[in-house]
DNA sequence: GACAGAAGTTACCGCCGGTAACACACTAGC
DNA sequence: GCTAGTGTGTTACCGGCGGTAACTTCTGTC
């Protein structure tokens, strides 16, 4: 009983949370939208002091909301997340060349990077600080995204079951490769977001090719 | 005069210091040895107050050593960044065929990976708390990794130099392919080390092949 | 109008990174 | 032998962090 107000939802409220728009004064999209804004200005490091006045409130509001910090980060995440995820399915399966399925996946991937920087290095990047939660959170999207190119990958070369392995390492590298080569590119700009695509999407192509 | 004693060696002691090792107690190593105890057991996280504990000592102590949290951290990176860029620059320009290069080197950092899994984190992986400087450290790191790569990329397809931003963004991007590809594996351990080897080779051998 | 409960506040806790100020050893010079 | 100086170590503190308890509105409902 010491802790009444802990576990109020920390993670409830996007299944079904119906009384947080009913005549509260402060939605759960306002804080995460405050949120969004301080963290993108002050980088990950922001305090919960910090957000919250951003928000026009104090810090106990955002833990009855978020429950702590990590939830918060994770809410945060997960809005951009879902919809990028989308955005590479999209592109993994557009009915085009083989080809172009890789360069609209990587120039998806890329757009976000050139488009919002800030945000990429919080979504994608370290920097979410030692939480555990919010770690795992974002390990657990590049998993995803890297099973899924697994699938797609062991169906476009027609690979035997047996060869699936191969697929997943070849995955999970790959999306490491256009994480690691869009940082590169973010900081040095040598050359367009056009060029980079092709350069990697021949990479992978060669690969294919030889496969 | 307030500060007397607060920039007496925040980086000196790698090339000088000679009276370190006078009649000192406490060596700088062994300081670093029980840093790394703490490290490789509680995670980059660790207090300042449990090393200085480990070590036998008490926090000023650090800090008079190190300076700041990130000078420790960075120190830490040092010792063995510096060792493991080594043994890539040897696999790289080893005299053998460029597919043998290509698996040794790729095999020199999976046995990092296997061999200690908690420094190899602690070196390569995000975890490094917000501390800019350490990552700013680890960043460097990987992009040193990645510009000796481009160099061996270009010298080895020998691409003219309108081409280097070519060998540029395979090169980092590679460098993000074996590591996203070591930390799945570490996680899932699907198969053994010398297969992942040889289907990352195989990925980049493609990819050379074709070009 | 009394009441339930959410929204919001102040004020605190323990811990962190970091520092000031002081105490102890040891060696050097007279 | 005594003092001075320097490096090693300590205790005790500071501001700020994440997080919580306890209290005060404010709002709508019966």
């Amino acid at each position: 009983m010491a802790t009444k107000a802990a576990a109020p939802a920390p993670d409830s409220p996007p299944p079904g949370r119906p009384q947080a728009t009913r005549r509260g004064p402060r939605t759960r999209q306002e804080l995460l939208d405050a949120a969004e804004r301080v963290v993108l200005r002050d980088g990950p490091s922001a305090s919960m002091n910090a957000i919250a006045t951003e928000a026009g409130i104090t810090k106990p509001i955002l833990y009855r909301h978020f429950g702590d910090k990590a939830g918060l980060y994770v809410a945060l995440a997960d809005r951009h997340i879902e919809t990028l995820l989308a955005r590479l399915q999209e592109a993994l399966t557009r009915p085009a060349t083989r080809q172009e399925r890789t360069r609209a996946a990587i120039d998806a991937w890329l757009r976000l990077v050139e488009g919002n920087p800030a945000l990429y290095r919080f979504l994608v990047h370290r920097g979410q600080a030692e939480e555990p939660e919010v770690r795992d959170r974002v390990a657990m999207f590049q998993r995803r995204l890297g099973n899924a190119l697994a699938v797609g990958i062991a169906a476009e070369l027609d690979l035997p079951e047996d060869q699936w392995p191969r697929a997943q390492a070849w995955a999970h590298g790959i999306v490491g490769m256009v994480q690691a080569a869009g940082d590169w590119w973010l900081d040095e700009q040598p050359f367009g977001r056009e060029d980079l695509t092709r350069h990697l999407a021949d990479l992978i192509d060669g690969a294919y090719t030889r496969a």
